[in-house]
RNA sequence: GCCGGUGUAGCUCAGGUGGUUAGAGCGGCGGUCUCAUAAUCCGCAGGUCGCAGGUUCGAGUCCUGCCGCCGGCACCA
């Protein structure tokens, strides 16, 4: 027997989960029950929870709660939602585990002894919310990522050689293919390495919340380092080790398919087999963020719909790998057309007819050969496509047979032959009634590992004795439903739902569910990380702003953002400044217009031009720079206080 | 700016190595059966295949240029 080890991504507690995290596990909880269809044993599937960072520090310091017990409070919103969602997971890693913390550290130590982790010295920007050092920033910047302030910080920290690992990892994406999937992010990972790594701080000492190092416990270590090796950490004890498959989201994939791997071989460990990084899933076209206020939670969808109403939705709807979008509508339109209409209805027309001709007893017929011969190039279609990860094809190969036996039952038309009681009328009827039955059957395989609770819910109403969860790829072969067996009661699966009323619902509970959880975490800063430095009058005093106007501007040849303006702030001669409004202002805009300068920054080149002074504008997450003015008018030179 | 991808019916997408009337699903419209969840099934819907050139007897399918969108990197307030 073949172990089968897979993974989420283990997810940041710094909110609850939505539709994106949803999708994740779905499809990790889809590969896991594939695999144990194709006869892997064990096939186990690990998730979890990242908890460690400042971030989560002063969270729960806000909450007034130590950061355990906002994690905690964190983790029973996942494991709340996974057991919602059927999700078959078989650990909960949480960062905060002490069998974590023993195995970060043994795997730091292995990296130190094989002589991959040295003592460096930084001092640079840092933002708290995205933890993110950033490179080149100067003191004041905001963060590249989120736009809020960075923070300058100075310490001594470990660094791990990344750089020593670059003709490795070529070789190993270069040797094996399948590493990253798919694979045009695998050519994105090749590009980037190619590019040339730099060494990583591996270590925070500004940081308590968090794993110390050992030998030297004021030594934080980073997040990444921390939390990519929980995948190792949950099942350390049952060899199960190196995973055979990270599903993860395209946003953490540089970490998973760079770091991750060369952590593993600074340590002298096996690499994990695959790094899928799929798509983001956005809400009507647009991305979902808590500041566009347009986060989807699976929760009020699948108390409208179901569970694998959403489930096929996502994996039917969107290419694996690829962006996609959810919207109601959508959802909706495909659930009563493909789910209702579709299979809901073949169960149900089939499942009846068995019951009025033939008194709820599958007919002894060994089914109707071309039919067989369909579903056994069917089954070899879909267990290919489910192979490679491409779920939507195969889900609608499954669709079109099911068209097939739709076709079928409308050619024979039971309902005529039952009002013939000739004897090879009745052998045709049974032929017609197992046929549709037997492919009823199969197409609950096909679908078990996409919509386990549905097929498992068709499958009892044909009478089938053992439980889905046992089912094997053999299974589906044709001839395997016993004539003769009792069907079940028929209930019905997939009631159609009428649109307007199905949404207004799944948005009212939305609503609420919303609210919920902005109770649950109501001291949450939701925007805002408050910074912990005031400073004084004099520091601002230091800062010498002046009022200037824009005597010339044109963009910088070979940047999209970057402006290079001449600016008169009534010094002799006009200032040359370089600023990143490129994408807000066109230089026609700006000649004449009465700006805002920070005029006593130290000079910085920038594209080969010497920048002196900053452009004050402001800004939102995603949004562009909106230069600072005046409403009344003022002099060129005059200083701002 | 560099690198990669992409642009085909209202929507989502198929269309190896160029070749008769460019396809599917959904939606829409018309019809049909009645076992079934007002479901099924049948038919219809006629899209400059982003734009402009080029190669060719012949190009969504190859080449060049341009435009749009997406992603990575660089860059940035």
């Amino acid at each position: 027997m073949t172990k089968y080890y897979l993974t989420t991504p283990i997810y940041y507690v710094n909110a609850a989960p939505h539709i994106g995290t949803a999708y994740s596990t779905f499809v990790a909880d889809l590969v896991k029950r594939f695999k144990k269809m194709e006869g892997f044993e064990p096939v186990v599937l690990t998730t979890g929870s990242d908890e460690h960072s400042r971030n989560v520090e002063k969270a729960a310091k806000a909450a007034d709660l130590s950061p355990d017990e906002y994690c905690t409070r964190m983790v029973t919103e996942f494991t709340g939602l996974w057991k919602k969602l059927g999700i078959d997971y078989d650990h909960f890693i949480r960062t905060s585990d002490p069998k974590h913390h023993e195995t970060v550290r043994w795997l730091f130590e292995r990296c130190q002894s094989n002589g991959y982790i040295y003592k460096g010295g930084y001092t640079g920007q840092y933002c708290v919310n995205d933890e993110l050092y950033i490179n080149d920033a100067k003191p004041g910047d905001p963060c590249p990522e989120c736009g809020r302030p960075t923070e300058t910080v100075t310490e001594e920290n470990y660094f791990f050689k990344l750089s020593a690992f670059q003709r490795r990892l070529l070789d190993l994406y270069e040797s094996d293919p399948e590493f990253v999937k798919p694979d045009h992010r695998r050519n994105e990972i090749i590009a980037f390495v190619q590019q040339g790594l730099n060494d990583l701080s591996i270590t925070r000492t500004n940081i308590k919340w968090g794993i110390p190092a050992p030998a030297e416990n004021h030594h934080v270590f980073y997040v990444w380092f921390d939390a990519l090796i929980s995948y190792m950490s949950a099942v350390k004890d049952d060899n199960l080790w190196p995973a055979d498959l990270h599903l993860i989201g395209k946003d953490i994939l540089r970490f998973h398919a760079v770091y991750w791997p060369a952590f593993l071989m600074a340590a002298d460990l096996p690499l994990p087999k695959k790094v899928f990084a799929h798509g983001w899933i956005l809400f009507e076209e647009n991305k979902m963020s808590k500041s566009r206020g347009n986060v989807v939670r699976p929760g009020p969808i699948v108390d409208v719909t179901g569970v694998d109403a959403l489930r096929y939705f996502l994996l039917r709807e969107i290419t694996f790998g690829q962006d996609g979008s959810f919207s109601y509508d959508a959802l909706i339109q495909r659930y009563n057309a493909d789910l209702a209409n579709g299979l809901g209805n073949l169960a149900s027309r089939t499942l009846s007819m068995i019951q009025q001709y033939r008194g709820g007893v599958i007919p002894q017929s060994d089914g109707l050969g071309e039919i067989a011969e369909v579903a056994r190039g069917t089954t070899e279609i879909v267990l290919d496509a489910f192979n490679q990860f491409n779920f939507s094809k195969g889900l609608e190969i499954v669709w079109a047979f099911i068209t097939v036996i739709d076709k079928f039952i409308v050619e024979r038309a039971p309902w005529k032959l039952a009002k013939d009681q000739d004897h090879h009328t009745q052998k045709l009827l049974d032929e017609t009634l197992y046929t549709a039955a037997e492919s009823l059957r199969i197409i609950c395989g096909w679908i078990y590992p996409v919509m386990p609770a549905s097929a498992q819910n068709i499958w009892e109403q044909l009478g089938m004795p053992e439980p889905m969860a046992n089912i094997k790829v053999a299974d589906l072969h044709w001839g395997k439903l016993a004539g003769g067996q009792k069907v079940g009661k028929v209930l019905g699966v997939f009631p159609r739902l009428d649109a307007a009323p199905a949404i207004a619902k799944m948005q009212e509970l939305e609503t609420s569910e919303k609210s919920r959880q902005a109770a649950l975490f109501a001291t949450t800063p939701a925007v805002i990380v408050p910074t912990d430095s005031k400073i004084s009058i004099d520091d601002f005093s230091k800062v010498e702003m002046r009022v200037g106007q824009v005597l010339s501007a044109e963009r910088v040849k070979g940047a999209d953002k970057l402006l290079h303006l001449k600016v008169d702030i009534g010094e002799p001669e006009p200032r040359t400044l370089v600023a990143g409004i490129a994408e807000a202002y066109t230089p026609e805009q700006l000649i004449g217009r009465k700006v805002v300068i920070v005029a006593n920054l130290q000079p910085r080149k920038l594209r080969g031009i010497e920048s002196n002074g900053m452009i004050v504008a402001a800004s939102v997450e995603g949004g562009k720079p909106v230069l600072a003015g005046f409403l009344e008018d003022i002099p060129i030179g005059a200083r701002l206080k």
